[in-house]
DNA sequence: ATTTTTGTCGACTGTTTAGTCAATCAATGG
DNA sequence: CCATTGATTGACTAAACAGTCGACAAAAAT
């Protein structure tokens, strides 16, 4: 049974961006789940631990989301398009998510989970944004710079795009425009 | 006697960056600062004033650095590139207080500090590039859309600076290359 | 039918924590 | 030389916290 588990996680991810990590008591965790106290500690054996299977587990489900919206087609341009945009709209939809990752990312805890588990499910992309620059189509330099490169600019548009709330339509154009940007500036 | 304070402030940055808010009790601050845990509380009535105290401090230390080697001229791509580099060098000069900054954005504390806090020092900037797109030199978007993509952008780089070392040489190119990529997307 | 395993509960505990306080101490100023 | 003020101390406390435990229930396995 599984169900508890979910009902943990979904609720630690809610206190955790409204009120940090320290300030977010694992029993309020369970109250909130409406699980009892010791059943939080039965699925996650520290309170560490369960930020970590948070962690992962919002990585994962943005990673499905990408992979399976944004499939790898024979124009480079375009399958890193679509994987751009993929990113953004997951974000989008899933603003508590994403804040959580922020606030993980820029904490301590990062470095207690491995760096296989951060790199896995980036490989395909690094070998795509490498294959670019082989072929003369993207600037050289190291690929995981322009990875950094491209990371930080869908986190700075997804912060602007959170904090002024806009019509769909003109969403989308933003959107659409600053993959042209981005790409003017990798290529 | 603003000497105590100091320490606590210096010894707060270093504990917060290596074990985070939450993993640092005010008693170790206290203690590694070298005061009695009451002189903390005399400075800064709660832990969360002590935090929030850090945060103006850092950034007003970054803010003058910044003005004070990037003059504003006449051209704008030189004042611009002044400021890029000399917020850069920055941040690479303190890498503590860089990762204290992140952390902290990151965080729930930051809406705990007034918006005009944030903006007052970067309204010449803002100035600046709004000029920058009246007469045409930069691209057309909304103001702090284009801030948030340069922020994001120095944020990127320097996060890639920090995670691997390098000559200094090499890294002066880098940034120096940077800064011309990023001209490129805004231009 | 009986044992074993697994999930669930919530009261409980030992520790840690932010913050208090009454008592000194140092400095300033009238 | 005293009075007032502000800085400093560290022992103290009340609350909050992460994590434990023994009991019970439900399901699975034998």
């Amino acid at each position: 049974m599984e169900e508890k588990k979910q009902l943990i996680l979904e609720a630690a991810l809610g206190l955790f961006v409204t009120y940090g990590f320290h300030g977010t008591p694992t029993s309020k965790i369970a109250q909130e789940a409406g699980v009892a106290n010791g059943t939080l500690f039965h699925y996650f054996p520290t309170k560490e631990d369960l930020v970590i299977a948070l962690y992962v587990d919002i990585k994962n489900q943005m990673g499905c989301y990408v992979t399976d919206n944004a499939p790898i087609v024979p124009n480079l341009r375009e399958t890193l398009r679509k994987q751009y945009l993929a990113s953004l709209y997951w974000a989008l939809d899933h603003p508590t998510e994403f804040r959580f990752i922020e606030q993980f990312v820029a904490s301590p805890y990062l470095q207690k989970v491995a760096a296989e588990e951060v790199q896995k499910r980036i490989k395909p992309f690094m070998e795509l944004l490498q294959k670019g620059m082989d072929e003369k189509t993207i600037r050289t330099m190291p690929v995981d710079l322009l990875f950094t490169l491209i990371s930080s600019h869908i986190y700075g548009i997804n912060n602007y795009l959170i904090n002024h709330q806009m019509p769909k339509v003109q969403e989308h154009a933003l959107i659409s425009d600053s993959f042209e940007w981005l790409w003017s500036m990798i290529t």
